[in-house]
DNA sequence: CAATTATATATAGAAGTTCTAGGTATAACT
DNA sequence: AGTTATACCTAGAACTTCTATATATAATTG
């Protein structure tokens, strides 16, 4: 388990990636996704996952249907064309940071 | 410039890794640092620098000393033993953390 | 030579994200 | 019958970083 700090400013885009790759998804299968991308080293908890995906509705990212499932209604998420383009850009901006976090670690400039 | 959350939880990380790399280093010249290895993308503030700084000194990871240049102190910050452990833990800890992003970020399990 | 910019340290309070802890409920397993 | 897994949600706490501000010296520029 990681420390809690790194998820930071990271879950969005993790979140958003992943409903990009799959279609759609609900809450609990996300974070059972996250726990076994990453080997159960990132776990993420409803009390993260559930503000992150309302505030993701809330600007417009991501929509919501539900299904019935045996007796229970399941919420699913999907991205909307503007939570696409999004998704896109924050993808390639973690990537361009993970570069530079590695250049940092190396004490290397980024610039030759 | 990269979104701000990004940085969150890394920054310690950072510092710690430069410190360890530059023997000492003083305020002003890690943030120049860090914008020059990071090829102006990440431009660390004085409110984030000062009390990241200032909370590593309390926890035992960094010392002080303090010398005169020209007119006026300079306070250089440099690790500990407790310090170099740490960094050494923090440092692999997010090159791991690193590792498993990009595995998410491909929707891809760590384990084969 | 006055004004601006760069160097240099620091703090208070705001903003934002994630966590802890709790609540609710169905289904499956033992 | 009791526990665990599934499934959603919220309030308030905790923590980090940022904005804005304060202070002061040194160097540059018009």
């Amino acid at each position: 388990m990681y420390s809690k700090e790194l998820l930071k400013g990271t879950l969005t885009t993790i979140i958003l990636k992943l409903l990009s790759h799959n279609g759609k998804m609900y809450g609990y299968e996300i974070t059972q996704r996250v726990k076994i991308l990453s080997d159960d080293k990132i776990l993420i908890k409803e009390g993260s996952l559930y503000p992150a995906l309302h505030k993701l509705k809330d600007d417009g990212l991501v929509k919501t249907d539900e299904e019935m499932v045996g007796n229970r209604v399941r919420k699913y998420y999907s991205l909307t064309e503007k939570g696409k383009l999004c998704t896109e850009e924050k993808v390639n901006e973690l990537h361009q940071f993970i570069g530079t976090l590695q250049n940092i670690l190396t004490d290397k400039p980024s610039i030759a």
